[in-house]
DNA sequence: AGCGGGCCTTTTGTATGCAATATTGCTCCC
DNA sequence: GGGAGCAATATTGCATACAAAAGGCCCGCT
């Protein structure tokens, strides 16, 4: 172990993306010190870093609050990530691919691949699915070469369903819809790989853009459909911080 | 005064933005806590904070250290802004102008006017030039009612030189070339005004990048400059946190 | 019953002591 | 003179005590 603070630091963020808190409730210092079996102190410099990534809301002699993030908001996030990754395939496309980025790239187009050949498609396989697309689309905004960017898009990481691991993962249950989803997702992968590969910037850019833009629209329909309360919470955890 | 911590932060986050520390420089703890009159605690969540901002690096068991930020550091961030700002436009001129940013632009076009009109120019002028700039440019992209747009645009207010705050500040002391930069620019903000006013997104989000882009490669001169050792960094401190 | 005020409890904010880790400077040896 | 090893010192990490503020509760008043 390094020190306490980075370990409980880890250790909340887990409790709060996994959805064990909802938005609104408090966080309180010695609560959370207790239950982690630490003191106060690392408790409220991991609260601290927290609230600065954007997942708690501070109030001055009042603590710490878990952040209710709103569907505009999300979908906010979305539309500005598309811009950024959309940037960053035009200039992975521009400067071209690295040996390594190359290997990295076509590594998760035949991992998904294989996922999506399965006989029987399961649950387990979407959340493999989410976390190799997050592969995918970290290596190309990597492959821009420019660790702004990178900073930047990781901190859709912290705004929850935003960024590019959260996909499909809360859309329903139904596993065909997701795969046929996924199959299309899929398909544009390749697309924007040809198109960096070939170095042609203005179609890696548009391809992404679009890419993301329909990962959009779907999360668009799921939240409309939370706000009808079509969707179960205790299914989703997650979406405890949506609202 | 509210808390202690809250004032802290703002105090040395005053200190660094204005070079009174270098790149590298540790910030410890106990000196810190004596030089502005508290104690360790306090000092410590604030720099957790700064730390999280990007101005400050942390190492367990060593502390915080003042960060550098290179001059590509700078410029990809520049060319990230340049996107998000591009975009804040586009989304401006999309949507309309509200009455209320309709006239925060109007008057900060006027002032600028005004200054540039002066018979005499001075380096007080330029300073007040720039502050406006930051006006102008927050009010574009709070115009794009995306609220992760505009705290990721508030971001570069974190990198020195990267922010539409600090325009022209450092070029160079030569008020005549300060003057002439500012005319063009200010040519610019019209045009994007304009632009916005006549909802075309488009030509909003081409002029606003160009006009980002120039800035940013008034700025890469200048570094060029830096790194030649011909500017002295006692004239402008804020260059300190860059190498 | 509803409202307000003051006391008591809970929680946050700050200071400080102690333990653990890093740094400095010294000595001794080559 | 230079470097390895070790002791002394300084600094960070954590726990805790105390102060200050917020929140709740009870009681009395209207």
């Amino acid at each position: 172990m390094v020190t306490q603070t980075e370990f409980i630091s880890v250790r909340l963020r887990e409790l709060i993306m996994t959805g064990e808190f909802a938005a609104g409730d408090r966080m309180q210092e010695k609560a959370l010190a207790d239950r982690l079996d630490t003191s106060r102190t690392p408790v409220r410099l991991a609260l601290t870093e927290l609230a600065k990534e954007g997942l708690l809301e501070y109030k001055p002699n009042k603590g710490f609050v878990v952040r209710g993030f709103s569907p505009e908001h999300i979908l906010n996030a979305i539309d500005v990530r598309e811009v950024l990754e959309g940037m960053a395939a035009r200039m992975a496309a521009t400067i071209g691919l690295s040996e390594q980025s190359q290997k990295k790239l076509r590594a998760s187009l035949l991992q998904i691949d294989g996922l999506l050949a399965k006989e029987e498609f399961e649950y387990a396989d979407a959340k493999m699915y989410a976390e190799i697309n997050g592969d995918f689309h970290s290596t190309i905004v990597e492959a821009a070469q420019n660790e702004v960017l990178v900073e930047m898009v990781e901190k859709f990481d912290a705004i929850p369903l935003a960024g590019s691991k959260s996909f499909a993962l809360v859309t329903t249950k139904d596993l065909a819809a997701i795969h046929q989803l996924m199959e299309r997702n899929q398909q544009q992968h390749h697309w924007v790989y040809n198109a960096i590969v070939d170095q042609d910037p203005a179609r890696a850019e548009t391809i992404f853009r679009q890419h993301i833009h329909e990962a959009r629209d779907v999360l668009g329909r799921v939240m409309k459909d939370l706000r009808q309360s079509k969707i179960n919470t205790s299914d989703f955890p997650l979406l405890r911080l949506v609202g």
